[in-house]
RNA sequence: GGGCUCAUAGCUCAGCGGAUAGAGCAACGGCCUUCUAAGCCGUGGGUCGGGGGUUCGAUUCCCUCUGGGCUCACCA
């Protein structure tokens, strides 16, 4: 718990620890039960007496007078306690909280929030994970943004990292490409767009298909050749997939992702016959209708195929295959899967069977699950042709965003050149996207509507970095008076004692505690609420209270402070959501 | 049928067993000669799906019912 919030002042531990003198009771146990009542007016802290009623045998009003009578000269970081029905509240002193908080931030800098607790211990975080020759659509944006916000957030605790993209890169779909290549593909064309070149041949044979019984034939030969590495099927695999991995890669640059490997699932094909006699050796392995499988009944599960009855691998095994690759490679300390939802039964399968298998750190396999990304009334459908493109929709985004630059510009006379709005543009409108799938728990399906996902107002990622952006304007004008940051003293940062200062101060507080929850529930949106919760204060601070032209020089100093405090805080939060911060939008 | 998951404002969603259930969007009404109006302020809007139970206290935990979604052997 020390670790929490080893970055500031720990308010609540203090508040325990004094009740815990008063009662006698341990201060573990009161720190759990210290909590932050729901209006501010209500205090800072509370601590409900109704629980020690029992014990005491008195009544919680009672119990809390009593405690507040006692606490009332506690601490030097109250001001003072009241006791509200059976609650104790308990109010901190306003210019210590804001001085400390502040202070705290700015000596932390872009590493608010950060801690050291995971040095030493690898997670693995497998996500975005596409399939080779098919389009990049915006179902992949939720594992890849998701799964980069996770691994940044891991990071930010210190924690090293390993991005893995388990490519679909394995498959008859394969043979069926290179049949339809071999027949119908045009150079010119897949070399100008590969992917587009790719799913026409593939859909081409998919018709012709129909048709002509022989080319399915064809291609399960042609993908017996390519497992058995002949040269041009392996040649020609190669090269779609390095096409497809070169097209991927500009999305990725785009959206500042990139990963330490690239492992798909054919990397593991061959290390499969070592699985299966390794489960075959612990007497787990069984045939079933033909197929080799692991009986999971006692853990209340169906049976997990582990080779298919014409003996050929399947995705559960090279799922097993690659988490003992990643166990004797990196002796992980947590194994991460970001992938839909609807595969949750395949992982609580592989991760039986490694159970059952006897490594026990089958239990540091998680799935981190999330919903689907669909239209308001159907499924999204690649046969269909009814898909949208990631690259789509980051392009419509940029152009809306680019829109309404042009158009401030224009009405506030600012003199952003060409190449910045351009820049600009393209990180807001990529961080627009980013945040509509971070902003809400990761479980809940996205129904997809242009409408929503381009309305740039209230709590977005524009709203965010607008907010940056405006406090960096703010100080920007003062470093060409001379002020900074650095000039608060701490007698100055003590006077912040307004009801908006303070407000934007307790989000500041909890900004570690958010990071914490963030990754203990491989949660990010609880990061992107405290972000949108620091900003949406600071706004509210920056329209009620004048910075620059604060009511007297120590204040202004002080609040010049407070600003820089939430900018950094903005930026970093933004960052760990994977999100670009721009200084002037 | 089994498993998982969800049901909260017109819409999209938050709500760690506790105080008068909160945001954003949409609607309506205000605020730019002053630090960026992608902003701020205000108003209206709720049987927290239904019914039981545990508890001093349940939107929160348990059971049950209803209604969605996902999933249940050789695709991934």
């Amino acid at each position: 718990m020390d670790e929490r919030r080893r970055w500031s002042m720990d308010f609540r531990r203090a508040i325990a620890e004094l009740l815990s003198a008063r009662t006698g009771l341990p201060a573990d146990t009161l720190e759990a039960s210290v909590e932050v009542p729901p209006q501010f007016e209500l205090g800072d802290y509370a601590f409900p007496c109704f629980p020690l009623a029992k014990t005491l045998r008195k009544a919680p009003p009672a119990i809390a007078a009593e405690l507040a009578s006692k606490l009332a000269e506690g601490a030097p970081f109250l001001d003072r306690v009241q006791a509200v029905g059976g609650y104790l509240n308990f109010f901190l002193d306003r210019g210590v909280f804001v001085g400390t908080v502040v202070a705290d931030a700015l000596a932390a800098g872009p590493r608010i929030g950060a801690t050291e607790e995971g040095a030493g211990k690898t997670v693995i975080v497998e996500f975005s994970s596409p399939n080779i020759a098919k389009p990049f659509h915006i179902g992949h944006a939720f594992t890849t943004i998701l799964g980069q916000s996770v691994a940044k957030l891991y990071t930010h605790l210190g924690y090293p990292v390993v991005r893995m993209n388990h490519l679909g890169d394995y498959g008859t779909q394969f043979g069926k490409l290179i049949v339809a290549y071999g027949r119908w593909g045009d150079e010119a064309a897949l070399l100008e767009a590969p992917i587009r070149e790719l799913l026409r041949i593939y859909v081409k044979f998919h018709d012709e298909a129909k048709a002509d019984l022989a080319l399915e034939t064809e291609a399960r030969a042609r993908f017996l050749a390519l497992e058995e590495g002949n040269a041009p099927e392996m040649a020609l695999w190669k090269r779609f997939r390095d096409l497809s991995l070169l097209e991927f890669a500009r999305v990725y640059d785009r959206m500042g992702i990139a990963f330490d490997n690239y492992n798909g699932e054919s990397y593991y094909s061959d290390r499969i016959p070592a699985v299966v006699d390794l489960l075959r050796a612990k007497g787990l392995l069984e045939e079933s209708e033909g197929a080799q499988v692991v009986k999971l009944d006692e853990e209340g599960l169906p049976p997990c195929i582990v080779l298919k009855s014409d003996g050929a691998t399947i995705y559960a095994s090279r799922d097993i295959a690659s988490a003992l690759y990643r166990k004797e490679t990196y002796g992980f300390y947590k194994n991460i899967y970001v992938v839909g939802t609807p595969q949750a039964l395949h992982f609580r399968q592989v991760f039986a069977v490694l159970k059952k298998a006897g490594f026990a750190w089958a239990d540091d396999c998680v799935h981190v699950g999330f919903g689907l990304v669909k239209f308001a009334d159907r499924k999204l459908s690649t046969r269909a042709g009814e898909v949208i493109f990631l690259d789509e929709l980051l392009a419509e985004s940029v152009a809306k965003t680019r829109e309404i630059i042009d158009r401030n510009a224009e009405l506030r006379g600012t003199d952003m050149s060409e190449e910045e709005r351009a820049e600009v543009a393209e990180k807001v409108g990529i961080g627009a996207v980013q945040y509509m799938f971070l902003r809400n728990g990761r479980d809940r399906d996205i129904v997809f509507s242009w409408e929503e996902m381009l309305d740039f107002d209230g709590e977005t990622g524009p709203y965010a970095m607008y907010t940056y952006a405006r406090g960096r304007s703010v100080l920007r004008k003062g470093a060409l008076e001379g002020a900074s940051a650095a000039d608060a003293t701490p007698e100055d940062l003590a006077r912040m004692g307004g009801d908006d200062e303070a407000a934007v101060a307790r989000l500041l507080y909890g900004f570690g505690d958010a990071v914490h929850r963030a990754v203990e529930a491989n949660e990010p949106f609880l990061l992107t609420r405290q972000v949108a919760g620091i900003a949406r204060a600071f706004n509210k601070f920056y329209n009620n209270e004048s910075i620059l032209s604060a009511p007297d020089a120590g204040l202004r100093r002080a609040r010049i402070a407070l600003t820089e405090a939430v900018c950094t805080a903005l930026k970093t939060g933004l960052d760990l959501l994977g999100i670009a911060a721009v200084e002037r939008m």
